[in-house]
RNA sequence: GCGGUUGUGGCGAAGUGGUUAACGCACCGGAUUGUGGCUCCGGCAUUCGGGGGUUCAAGUCCCCUCAAUCGCCCCA
């Protein structure tokens, strides 16, 4: 071997994609049910989508970007998150001038450059959604209700979906004066980062998981104690909401994000099960996003979800039995001269009236031919042999009882199909 | 980016300086005439993640490197 993968990328082997297939499929209904159309948009973008998107004091755009130059000289980043390319591709098609809200999903890889561990990956994927176009609490309720119900179609429980309200530019000075008033006499005791965060974006020394960090910020003011009059509302309608739907959530007035376009409610998904990553998804409100990135006001609310670590709690919760084994319909065994093209003749016409059917490759013994039908799980296995080949006859064995009975072979298909005609092409 | 642990065949796993690297599973083949699941027999690592060093001698000791894994940071 060369070369393995890189470090942090998984190949995600039969085994898995079949779990990952049940995983999309679910999403394909939840989706349609809740009025979401996919967007797909393209892996890369120009840096300056998420270092204007994003932001720049976010520890994914300072440190965990995968930035290249192209050879045209352009400066490109492989995305770390999907709002900000849906934000971009709202405002270059002007979906934003159709009918309001709009709601949309997407799901695909995703790339941050940090350092692998359990449910971390270099390149990992998500699936989000985004509405646009409306500033209700009523989308928030349903955003973060949608979440929980994909979680719950899933099978997953025990998990908790954190709250908070953040409020917006019109709020957020106060709150951050108050706090750093509240911390100045303390800066110098604040981790390295706190002491920048001190600046730029003291908000996020309330989430800070340094312990002393936690202990110096204890008692300090809160976002939501702060709210203006439009957030606060905004804020009780959403948990009314949440209530009335039977959505359950923890309070958490410390939970801030590392996004920086988060305005009003942010929220986290996170699961006890997994390790240190317990964060399976989390989202909020964006309302001058769509107006960073250079488009018309427009709010905004969406979420994201890893999926890696949707699988890996469902894995934890026992969820992933892989009780579906290889199912075939039908294996044609050949023995002798000129039998191989009779079943594959016949192999290609039972597939094309929508049976799956498998036969030998290299020629092999009888004997190892059943030894691989038996292994594929078969009802029945179709024997060509010489000696019924010059009968114009096959046998068809029925494996749970050995039994076996001939065959005309030109009434074999029907016999197995109930027809002799090929389904209407589509 | 920082710290701990780990790295032997497809997988699991013995082997703690000295002849041809156990074993289990999987896989392939065979057990008199063309037939599976059980049993039996046989095959399957010139090589121990990669590179360098110490030694008469290394999978076993040292260094570097790559990777995995767990944790920190952050987040999905």
């Amino acid at each position: 071997m060369i070369t393995g993968a890189p470090r942090g990328v998984k190949d995600l082997l039969p085994k898995q994609t079949k779990q990952w297939h049940k995983v999309e499929a679910v999403i394909r209904q939840i989706t349609r049910e809740y009025g979401f159309e996919e967007i797909r948009t393209p892996i890369f973008e120009h840096s300056e989508v998420f270092h204007r998107g994003v932001g720049e004091t976010t520890d994914i755009v300072q440190k965990e970007t995968y930035d290249f130059t192209d050879r045209g000289g352009r400066e490109l980043t492989l995305r770390p998150e999907g709002t900000a390319p849906t934000v971009r591709a709202l405002l270059e098609h002007k979906l934003y001038a159709g009918p309001l809200p709009v709601k949309l999903y997407y799901v695909g890889p995703m790339f941050r450059f940090g350092r692998p561990q359990a449910g971390r990956l270099r390149q990992f994927h998500q699936f989000g959604i985004e509405v646009f176009g409306s500033a209700s609490a009523r989308v928030d309720a349903e955003v973060m209700a949608m979440a929980m119900d994909f979680y719950g179609r899933l099978g997953l429980t025990d998990l908790e979906l954190l709250l908070n309200s953040i409020g917006c530019p019109t709020c957020r000075p106060g709150h951050r004066e108050a706090l750093q008033q509240f911390l100045a006499p303390k800066v110098g005791e604040l981790c390295s980062d706190c002491q920048k965060r001190f600046e730029k974006n003291p908000m996020r020394i309330l989430d800070c998981k340094n312990e002393r960090c936690q202990e110096l910020s204890q008692g300090a003011p809160t976002t939501v104690e702060y709210l203006c009059t439009d957030c606060a509302d905004h804020f009780n309608e959403v948990k009314t909401l949440l209530d009335s739907a039977g959505v359950t959530y923890t309070l958490d007035d410390r939970l801030v994000r590392g996004l920086d376009y988060y305005t009003k409610t942010a929220f986290e998904i996170v699961s006890r099960q997994i390790g240190a990553q317990s964060s399976i998804g989390g989202g909020g409100r964006y309302d001058q996003l769509v107006e960073t990135l250079g488009g018309p006001t427009t709010p905004g609310i969406g979420f994201g979800l890893g999926l890696e670590r949707v699988l890996l709690t469902m894995e934890n919760q026992g969820l992933l039995a892989d009780d579906d084994q290889e199912q075939r319909d039908l294996f044609i065994a050949t023995a002798g001269a000129g039998t191989a093209a009779v079943a594959f003749r016949l192999m290609q016409e039972l597939r094309q009236r929508g049976m799956t059917v498998e036969m030998d490759y290299q020629g092999r013994s009888l004997k190892a031919q059943m030894k691989t039908a038996d292994r594929f799980h078969v009802p029945r296995v179709m024997i060509i042999g010489e000696s019924e080949l010059a009968q114009g006859v096959v046998v068809l064995r029925t494996m749970s009882t050995s039994e076996q009975q001939t065959v005309p072979l030109d009434s074999v298909i029907a016999h197995l199909c109930g027809t002799a005609e090929p389904p209407m092409s589509v």
